[in-house]
DNA sequence: CGTCGCTGGGTAATCCTTTACTCGACGGCT
DNA sequence: AGCCGTCGAGTAAAGGATTACCCAGCGACG
């Protein structure tokens, strides 16, 4: 594979200037770096990139941890930081985290260890691997989860609030018994959307009973088994709060096979506006997450951080919003 | 940050030493491993990739370049791709190329640059790029569409096989003007779909009319103006075939604003058997491409070729699964 | 007891770019 | 005319890990 040397010999120039050459450094004669351009496209040239990034300590990438690429929530996100990223010349990997802990660490490590120049993440959690980043002085922010004690940038979408309006909405149509399916306990947008909900019912001085409430992954199975027992109680809800699309999966799917109809026999929101929560019957009311707009945001801050590490930590919270469709109307 | 001397001056030892404990070498005396192990941890000891790649001439992360991160379908490979790969060490990362030439042009470069061991990619129809690969001596293999001219590994489903099975299928239900709305000129999964309907048409001695037939991005949008046009004519179809999952959204939106329900006055099948598929009204029938083992069986051959170059180039095609649902059944 | 072979570990070359430093040449100013 | 400043380009160092090559020491065998 043709060097940066086979160039310069070609082009009767030193190294030196052909890598100026190539890399637009203003102090080079437009002869030359045209004379150095044809050799190298003669040559089929292409830098060895980890030799530049060894003699950088930089690669020009940043890594996009998230905790699930089947999530249609992630990869929105995904395209905002792409979109972001590639307008000033990053590239933008992805690193599906599957919200494990130690695949969350070993890609972690694996940024540290390739000196990418920043990274965007999902915490699972575990405060532990950040810290590592922070210790390297490695930029990176936090979407959709804050970090336990670090203080960094983060991007948010207050869930709380969101899932509180939604139940509200819900109370507001003439439920009775609400429920909730949410994410497993400790990861916060799972907690901030049961809290939410609770606040919701403590506000219209409902009980609130651990009986309406179960917790699970946040994948359609999960959900289907969690919709399945929370409706065969005794006094099963007759609505339901339900914290991701693909959980909305397992529970409409849970619906159809016990014969309930959503909206009419039970209410239901669900967060996040899958491109086919209109399509089903009756459509499903959702709580909107802006996913495209915390990537963009999240990039921008990474890229102020990656300009001036001393930059104050910066929290940005995002609002969703309550579309309201067929699944949470009465009759 | 600690390079591998400080670790060697902690331990007492030569940075070979180093370097041949941290990687697991026969040939070092277990005390020395475990002194530098802990020297190791001490520091907090990160071995710089970049170093490592430009001296191995190789980095241990397979590229996995899709044309569209938000469709399940890609996902759904990459998911395969990454379970193969960890296994032996390799890190996976995910590139975005749009379906445009020029982005997936962008990231082969980057690839090579990098000195990636493997690409894997869904290529979007311009060999040039690939090429490169193959010049460089680059492993690579091809996953849902074949390479124009290139003899490589590829993996593909028998696209047009299922096409015409699923169109048979709208045939013997007894719908008479089968329409297809399908992806753009030139991609091949989108032409070999068109082929395999006509073929179902010729085969039952239909006519086929172009007046039927729409073509546009693979994507909700272009399929949901796709679905308006061809439904407004004069003698609109009494079922569609759509090409994917996305598409499906489209159409069936159209459908609903059209006040046509599916499977009665409309048949449908799909391809992609999104998780959402059985929830809509009727439950859409869909072709199941067998998207994970896709991603399985490409990075096999892909890390089969990584470490013989010489292997001859194999295609292998998995096959597709019609799913009668009710969006394809009279009455 | 001497020598050979083997093993474990150190020395130093190597991978390829970028860039600080240096040097020569040229133009302008005194 | 001589000197200085500037600009463009070359020389060589640096970046950190891997590994070919070499050497010391020890056991075994003749």
């Amino acid at each position: 594979m043709a060097t940066i040397s086979d160039v310069a010999a070609l082009a009767g120039v030193s190294t030196a200037t052909v890598s100026r050459a190539l890399n637009g450094k203003a102090t080079v004669d437009p002869d030359l770096v045209t004379r150095v351009r044809k050799a190298a496209d003669q040559l089929g040239y292409q830098p060895n990139g980890p030799a530049r990034n060894l003699r950088r300590q930089e690669a020009a990438v940043v890594a996009l941890i998230i905790s699930d690429v089947e999530n249609p929530f992630f990869t929105a996100i995904a395209r905002g930081v792409e979109d972001v990223a590639h307008e000033v010349g990053y590239s933008v990997v992805l690193c599906n985290s599957d919200e494990d802990a130690s695949k969350e660490n070993r890609y972690i490590d694996i940024a540290i260890q390739e000196r990418v120049a920043g990274v965007i993440l999902s915490p699972t959690g575990t405060t532990s691997s950040v810290e590592k980043l922070a210790a390297r002085g490695t930029a990176f922010v936090a979407v959709d989860r804050p970090l336990p004690q670090q203080d960094s940038d983060v991007v948010l979408v207050d869930t709380r609030l969101a899932a509180r309006q939604a139940t509200e909405h819900l109370i507001a149509q003439g439920y009775q018994r609400i429920g909730c399916i949410t994410g497993p306990a400790g990861v916060r947008t799972a907690d901030d959307r049961l809290a939410g909900y609770r606040d919701a019912l403590k506000a219209a001085k409902r009980r609130s009973s651990t009986k309406l409430v179960r917790r699970t992954e946040y994948k359609a199975a999960g959900a289907h088994k969690a919709a399945q027992d929370v409706l065969s109680q005794e006094e099963p809800p007759d609505a339901l709060l339900v914290a991701n699309s693909a959980m909305a999966v397992g529970v409409l799917q849970a619906l159809q096979e016990k014969g309930v109809r959503p909206g009419l026999d039970v209410g239901m929101v669900a967060f996040d506006d899958a491109p086919w929560a209109a399509l089903v019957d009756p459509p499903l009311s959702v709580v909107a997450q802006p996913a495209y707009e915390i990537g963009t945001v999240a990039a921008r801050l990474l890229l102020a951080r990656i300009t001036d590490g001393s930059r104050p930590p910066t929290t940005t919270t995002l609002g969703a919003r309550l579309i309201e469709r067929g699944s949470s109307h009465r009759g």
